[in-house]
RNA sequence: GUCGGCAUAGCUCAGCUGGUUAGAGUAUCACCUUGACAUGGUGGGGGUCCUUGGUUCGAGUCCAAGUGUCGACACCA
């Protein structure tokens, strides 16, 4: 009889490159397999989860931008929580995969602007309202893509609950959040040195600054000494570094940013430094301005850079901020919030020269810089300097220049109106648990990064100029003040009990322009996925939240992975996640991360019509120990097709049997015995891979055990004979067992490869409609010592039949060819027949004395024969030996120096010295048996 | 500059609380096509475990210093 098997799906009805008597395929063509289950899954709703009372498994994705597509970088991350996903699904938990995306405040801005500057049309000129318009069929229109993208690769989401950070629960949530931080304290307004992204027009956090190495110049300016004063000859010490030319004394400021003298309001150097002591309560000349300011002195200025003379410029340096705060100085912004000169440069000079007079040979008008861009003044400020013999000189330098994360410009540290989140708080809430392994990291090593950020952290600046996102719920009084409200009803109402005037109307107060960071959403991401915010203590929130892992890359650690466990503990009391999954950065084989000015990002989708989405995820995780870089390589893809193809071909011999009602053969019996043990142990490994996170060794481990274990040694040792023609029909037991390990082997590979494993996981049984390997549980019994034994004594078989290969293939014996094996003073062979089969023996014999004529090996200290006859090479057989015999006599000599050395003896522990002393024994048997050989020929 | 990670086969990496003369995948070489699969099979070669010291009966593993490399943070105007 042929045997049963669904024959509807589609990579069957494709015969095409068969070469083989049945209908099936010689090679596995994924391309309609995965479209069909994929929509198979979604129809019969397995992704789906409702609470119940299964133990639920929780993953949020990290949402990607709403505008992106998908990139390596997804494919490893999502890949990886699918694998977990399927993976806790199988074990009979409630998978939920929650998926969504992020409104990506500036960089969907940033293209919504590009998008409309293409169509001629300037932000500027739109109101709020229409370029929000604009803004949200841009999103409908891209937005989604990379979640239809998702699908191909195979992700198991509950695609009922995809949610979007701009929705209108999770907006409600963090206008919400918001109020209940503000009126907790925790957040407040005000003004305060921010990074200014000029590009952008807005201010950024902390984190949105990179910082990157360029070849800068330093210029070294002249500051001439002001009005009266002496320099009194002590300063004529030779310590003291005294400028002086034919204008007169003067002071060497160096700076990398001499446009920046335009809001210089002091010059400071430091007490202790001996070449500045002459300098001390003098006045210098701002060059090119003519402000006089005045020279201070304060500790923080370094002596060894530059010249030790600091320029203080307390409107466009951070820490010449903070000495502007100590001493009390005048910040001059010199700015427009496009980084153009401002217009305010030179009516600050002219008020500078109308009280005090300085010579014309110092000052330039400042009116031709105006409204020119920083670094076009930069480079005509050092030009004109030069020129009036202003500059003393210009060096190379190489200097780290904060940039905006987004628009990649130089940031530009600016004094400004913003909101900020005090930080200590919840710094302190989130750190213990982290550090105390609450929540595990994997790896581990990123618990330091993350308490390094957390005991150094800053208020967090969360407003925005930009309109993109959810709009700061604070209302301005037309008297001043402001009343912070969830809703504008609520705000009118608080509005009218702060101004007492309850004639205040909407109309009359004015809400705040901006918009929050987006990470100021995101953060609520695991609570507000369940509506945990609006709805406190809901029934989905008490089920699925705390999540169970986070998946992501070490590069948002602070952006989101902190801040979410601030929200966790600020608003549930717990952790958003048990494990976070650091993933690491997918590179190209050079090492060289992968961009798209490089060129060097394959395109996944590309990847996936070539070699399959189940080959793509396999190329992807084979390289993908956690939190290591991923040096991707197509060929990784094609090993995953190729797999792809030997379970195919697996399964095609396998289905192409046909049955008989014979008793099972013995070889067949033991194979069967062998690998469910082997499984069993497999299994046990694999639940061990897992629960380290160490998924590329899972991978490995059940890519070892179907290709070597299964393939190689069980399908070959039951494989039925080949004679008259055609393949002998196999026994039932045989061919039953066969089915329940693949039906097995395929459920341990599907989360890793799920289309592959449903496709032919639907066709090995007859399964009702709607059933899928996704809901199929795994439930494998434990090893047993038993099983250790035999699988032990199974590698045993495998050296002894690997050793017969090797000699046919240094004989050049074909494999056909029958061979006789001698076992020399030896039992019977328990695998007796599994060793004849697999190395095509016509017979193992027991003998004393082997055949004269013979190649001899030793597997363990029994020693094997295969005579030959006049093949042998009786000077290659003894020089053979003698390199063996050589390299056994050095390994006993190591083994019996340490058994001499009595500390050995007396310190290790007892086990390690009967080990050696086993060594010792099978070494000296060995020797004696080769000697034996040895003698034999020279007899 | 401060802190941290890493350094094992050509490449990518395992190697746990120290205990066989160090493993896997891949690449490479040789041989093998009527038989599930050449996207395959069989066999082979390939290592100063970065260097130098130390601890120990014993070090790829622990300690110290150095070198190289990657990263985080901080920055010098």
């Amino acid at each position: 009889m042929k045997n049963n098997t669904n024959s509807e799906s589609a990579a069957f009805g494709n015969p095409a490159e068969g070469k083989g008597s049945d209908s099936l395929a010689s090679k596995y063509s994924p391309t309609e397999v995965e479209g069909k289950w994929y929509q198979y899954w979604l129809d019969n709703k397995l992704f789906s989860s409702q609470p119940d009372d299964r133990q639920p498994y929780t993953v949020v994705i990290p949402p990607p931008n709403v505008t992106g597509v998908l990139h390596m970088g997804h494919v490893l991350n999502e890949t990886i929580q699918d694998i977990l996903v399927r993976h806790a699904r199988m074990e009979g938990k409630n998978a939920c995969w929650v998926p969504g995306t992020d409104h990506a405040s500036i960089a969907t801005e940033a293209k919504v602007v590009n998008r409309l500057a293409e169509q001629g049309i300037k932000k500027a000129d739109l109101s709020r309202e229409e370029f929000l318009k604009h803004a949200w069929a841009w999103t409908e229109e891209h937005g989604g893509i990379i979640l239809k993208q998702l699908r191909k690769l195979g992700c198991s989401c509950d695609w009922d609950r995809t949610a979007f950070t701009m929705d209108e629960v999770r907006s409600e949530s963090v206008i919400k959040v918001f109020v209940d931080l503000y009126r907790k304290g925790l957040i407040y307004r005000g003004v305060r040195m921010v990074n200014w992204d000029p590009k952008a027009l807005t201010a950024l956090s902390d984190e949105e600054v990179i910082y990157k190495e360029e070849h800068t110049k330093l210029y070294y300016m002249k500051y001439y000494l002001a009005g009266e004063f002496t320099i009194k000859p002590e300063d004529e010490d030779g310590l003291n570094v005294i400028h002086k030319d034919a204008r007169g004394y003067y002071a060497v400021v160096a700076t990398t940013r001499p446009e920046t003298i335009m809001g210089d309001v002091a010059m400071c150097i430091n007490p202790n430094d001996p070449k500045n002591q002459w300098l001390k309560g003098k006045k210098v000349i701002v060059p090119v301005v003519g402000r006089i300011i005045p020279v201070i002195e304060d500790d923080y200025v370094d002596i060894e850079f530059g010249t030790g003379c600091l320029k203080v410029t307390p409107a466009h340096d951070v820490n010449d901020y903070m000495l502007g705060e100590k001493y009390n100085l005048e910040a001059i912004d010199i700015f427009n919030d496009d980084a153009t000169l401002s217009e305010r440069i030179a009516i600050a000079q002219q008020a500078a020269l109308a009280e005090n007079c300085v010579s014309n040979e110092y000052i330039i008008g400042l009116e031709k810089y105006v409204g020119i861009d920083r670094f076009v003044c930069r480079k005509q400020i050092a030009e004109d300097m030069t020129e009036a013999g202003l500059m003393e000189k210009i060096e190379d330098y190489d200097n780290k220049i904060g940039c905006s994360e987004r628009t990649g410009v130089p940031i530009e540290p600016k004094l400004s109106m913003q909101w900020f989140l005090k930080m200590e708080h919840l710094a302190n809430i989130a750190l213990s648990p982290v550090m105390n392994d609450d929540i595990q990291f994997y790896p581990a090593k990123y618990k330091n990064t993350y308490r390094h950020w957390l005991e150094n952290i800053k208020d967090w600046c969360i407003s925005r100029q930009l309109w993109w996102g959810h709009r700061i719920p604070a209302w301005y009084l037309p008297a001043g003040g402001f009343v912070v409200a969830e809703t504008e009803d609520e705000a009118l109402q608080l509005a009218r009990e702060q101004s007492g005037n309850a004639q205040l109307n909407l109309s009359d107060l004015r809400q705040d322009e901006d918009a929050l960071d987006t990470w100021f959403s995101s953060w609520l991401w695991p609570i507000s996925l369940f509506d945990g915010i609006r709805n406190p203590g809901n029934k989905e929130l008490k089920y699925y939240y705390p999540t169970a892992d986070l998946v992501t890359g070490p590069d948002i650690i602070f952006f989101w992975v902190a801040r979410m466990i601030m929200a966790g503990y600020e608003y549930e009391g717990t952790m958003p996640f048990r494990h976070v999954y650091f993933t690491g950065i997918v590179r190209d084989k050079l090492g060289r991360k992968m961009s798209k000015s490089l060129g060097n990002s394959p395109d996944p989708l590309e990847l996936i019509e070539k070699f399959g989405a189940d080959g793509v995820r396999m190329g992807m995780m084979l390289s993908a120990p956690a939190g290591n870089d991923i040096l991707f390589d197509e060929s990784l893809c094609e090993q995953g097709r190729n797999f792809n193809n030997k379970i195919w071909n697996a399964f095609r011999l396998v289905k192409g049997w046909d049955i008989n009602d014979d008793k099972q053969p013995e070889s067949a019996c033991l194979a069967t015995q062998w690998f469910s043990a082997k499984l069993r142990l497999a299994a046990e490994e694999l639940a061990d891979d897992f629960s380290k996170y160490r998924l590329s060794e899972a991978l490995m481990t059940v890519y070892k055990l179907f290709w070597d274990d299964f393939c190689s040694w069980y399908l070959e040792m039951v494989k039925p004979n080949y004679a008259d023609g055609k393949a002998q029909p196999v026994d039932k037991a045989t061919y039953e067992a066969t089915l329940q390990f693949f039906e097995i082997l395929l459920k341990m590979l599907h989360p890793f490869m799920p289309f592959i494993t449903e496709e032919l996981w639907q066709s090995i049984y007859d399964r009702k409609s709607g059933e899928s390997i996704m809901r199929a549980e795994l439930h494998m019994p434990s090893a047993t010592d038993d099983d250790r034994r035999l699988c032990a004594d199974f590698e045993t078989v495998k050296e002894v039949v690997a050793a017969i290969r090797a000699v046919r293939s240094q004989k050049n014996i074909a494999p056909k060819e029958k061979l006789v094996l001698e076992k020399i003073g030896g039992q019977e062979e328990a695998f007796q027949c599994s060793i004849i089969k697999m190395a095509n023996l016509s017979a193992i014999n027991n003998v004393s004395e082997k055949s004269p004529a013979s190649v001899s090996f030793l597997i363990g200290t029994t020693e094997y024969a295969v005579p030959l006859g006049n093949l042998i090479d009786l000077d290659a057989e003894r020089k053979k030996l003698e390199n063996e015999l050589e390299h056994l006599q050095g390994f006993l000599a190591s083994v019996e120096k340490k058994l001499s050395n009595e500390r050995f003896v007396q310190n290790a522990p007892a086990a390690v010295v009967e080990m050696e002393r086993k060594k010792q024994q099978d070494t000296l048997s060995k020797i004696a048996a080769i000697q034996e050989t040895l003698s034999a020929f020279k007899g």
